[in-house]
RNA sequence: GGGGGCGUAGUUCAGUUGGUUAGAACGCCGGCCUGUCACGCCGGAGGUCGCGGGUUCGAGUCCCGUCGCUCCCGCCA
């Protein structure tokens, strides 16, 4: 006899008249003295068992006994129930199953939270995540991300990618996000680094003539953890042949489109929209603006170039933001210390009172032009940021995110997926002072930039883009450097010597030498795009074991100390001590 | 490394300007109950107020430190 043949969750009107056998936890059991109802669930939902005394003493005896997730097996009757006895708020509740047989396949202790209590603190919920994953809200996120995962399959296998595997166990490198790493029993003192990504890996596989590759890559990267960040994480790792940047886009939104779909969401209307690094800097500055909300940054300097007040007058850039709200002292209080934790020095403003009453400790500096060019509607507020260039859009880009989370404008979900293309190919490094990759340096130079690799490399725009949906980064991607002289006057143009780069990317360097053709290619993080799907505020409630922020596994325990004899096999010493 | 928030029965929370024996709901245990579905009724057990120190006649409440979780900055090619 099997366990079960039919789900708890899939009983209707239907089955009436037949028997069947049922399997799976009790949600909750309502003794009446007499007659029993016990709430059976299973992954496919929950059926109301009856159990009566007179009909089958021996069940009625076993049902006492039974309590909160205890494990069972029923056979019985599917009955129709009595119209006044219907359950509207159930699937299965015009039905019920009149209890012949009944066994405790498994007993369990009080569980150390309800199942159905909100708000469990997340610390309990993942030390005990097999509970966890019996409630509604974990059923519905993992099978929400399978079938996301599932709908990216098809969709690149439909697009003609084929999945090629690639190794988790590499050669580490000092750039990018520190790597974790994994001794070698067999060369002791060596290390092997786990993949941060498949990228080198993929651009051999289109040098060797496959001509679209992806995978469900997991990576690892031992930084900081946050609400979209953990130590290991997927991504959809794709890489074309030949492609054009539109060629690399139109697969990413045909996947993403796909998506939307599979989850039976709208989907956003393709092509997404597209803007460049300068516009999203200039308009929001960040780039990776959450668009479900206004906000934008207006410039200033043309009026405040003249300005009376000195702040404003010896700035080379002034702009602001209108927020909508008349802000109290106290929260303009609040408001300063964040411009200054994005580095402002203050933060000027005007409040106009919901009565249009004017309050600024700095309008009496301002002239009546400026005045008029920064007039707000009542029950609004000008945030002003001064400085350089930089500064002021990530002051004002910082206060824009803040005001959208504080004022609920970015609530909802829309489908405001973007793509912010021309991002500089180098930046600064601020330890160094030397010219540093901005994503990573296989990206290849706009052709017009190609020049200014060497000559400008601030200047240089690279052909990276970024795909971004309500303030996250979904992914990012390039069309990437084919050419082995290219990617070594990338390497010089960041203070890279020949040796050095031939030790770190030699064999990158010969591939390139020996045919390599044009590519391209992207990497979508899975476990933030599906907890955009689904709703979720951090990715932890779509991983389904993941590690909390201090970088602990609350589940096993982990991260543990190794004992000496297996250290002193790995010939690793241990220098720092913990407790 | 830095900044903000949170920490009180098993769980979710309340706890007044510092003041008697720290409460509620759910859960748990016992009893009653044949149409409930968040079943109902009666009774009961259950607390290192995260931990340590300080102020005070007196601390869940105020102060300092510390630990844990969390959000953010740095970091995340």
């Amino acid at each position: 006899m099997s366990w079960r043949d039919l789900g708890a969750g899939d009983v209707r009107t239907g089955h009436v008249g037949e028997r069947h056998t049922l399997a799976g936890w009790v949600a909750r059991r309502r003794d009446h003295g007499g007659l029993i109802f016990i709430d059976l669930r299973d992954h496919t939902g929950i059926v109301q068992l009856v159990v009566n005394p007179e009909h089958a003493p021996e069940a009625a005896a076993t049902a006492h006994e039974i309590r909160n997730e205890f494990v069972l097996q029923a056979e019985g009757e599917v009955t129709a129930r009595a119209p006044e006895a219907v359950n509207p708020n159930l699937p299965t509740g015009e039905v019920e199953v009149q209890v012949r047989a009944l066994r405790i396949v498994s007993r369990s202790t009080p569980l150390p939270f309800q199942l159905d209590e909100e708000n469990v603190d997340e610390l309990l919920r993942l030390r005990y995540r097999w509970l966890d994953f019996r409630t509604e809200r974990m059923q519905r996120n993992l099978q929400l991300s399978h079938t996301i995962v599932s709908a990216i399959r098809r969709s690149m296998e439909a697009q003609g990618f084929i999945d090629i595997w690639t190794p988790s166990m590499t050669k580490g490198t000092p750039e990018g996000a520190r790597d974790f790493v994994v001794p070698v029993r067999l060369q002791p003192g060596r290390f092997f680094a786990l993949a941060q990504s498949p990228q080198i890996f993929k651009q051999l596989c289109m040098i060797g003539g496959f001509d679209r590759y992806y995978q469900i890559a997991t990576c690892w990267r031992d930084e900081d953890l946050r609400a979209d960040r953990q130590f290991e994480f997927r991504q959809l790792d794709l890489e074309l042949a030949f492609p054009t940047r539109d060629d690399v886009l139109d697969v990413l939104e045909r996947v993403v489109v796909a998506s939307f779909e599979a989850v039976g969401q709208e989907a956003p209307a393709r092509p997404f929209p597209r803007y460049s690094y300068a516009d999203v800097m200039a308009r929001y500055g960040t780039d990776k603006p959450d668009l479900r909300f206004g906000l934008e940054i207006q410039e200033a300097t043309a009026v405040t170039r003249a300005s009376e007040f000195g702040v404003f007058k010896n700035a080379p850039v002034v702009r602001f933001i209108v927020a909508p709200a008349a802000f109290s002292r106290a929260e303009l209080a609040r408001l300063e210390e964040i411009a200054r934790e994005w580095g402002a020095k203050g933060l000027a403003y005007l409040v106009a009172e919901d009565d249009g009453q004017m309050r600024s400790p700095i309008a009496k500096f301002l002239s009546r032009e400026e005045l008029a060019a920064f007039s707000a509607a009542p029950g609004s507020t000008v945030l002003f940021a001064a400085g350089d260039q930089e500064t002021v859009e990530r002051v004002l880009g910082g206060l824009r995110t803040h005001l959208g989370r504080e004022l609920g404008l970015a609530g909802g979900s829309a489908q405001a997926l973007l793509w912010v293309l021309d991002f500089p190919l180098f930046k600064v490094d601020e330890e160094t002072g030397r010219w540093t990759f901005m994503h990573h340096p296989f990206t290849a130079p706009l052709a017009e930039s190609e020049e200014s690799v060497e000559n400008d490399p601030g200047g240089a725009l690279s052909q990276h883009y970024d795909l971004v949906w309500d303030g996250w980064e979904l992914g990012s991607g390039s069309l990437r450097i084919h050419d082995s002289e290219l990617q070594s006057a990338v390497f010089r143009a960041m203070g890279m010597s020949e040796g050095e780069a031939r030790e770190k990317f030699g064999y990158l360097l010969e591939a390139l030498a020996m045919g390599a053709p044009p590519h391209g290619g992207f990497a979508m993080g899975i476990e933030r795009f599906v907890a955009l799907l689904a709703g979720e505020p951090n990715i932890r409630e779509i991983i389904p074991f993941p590690k909390v922020s201090s970088g602990s596994d609350p589940l096993t325990g982990g991260p543990s100390p190794l004992p000496p004899e297996q250290l002193a096999e790995l010939g690793i010493a241990v220098i720092v001590e913990k407790d």
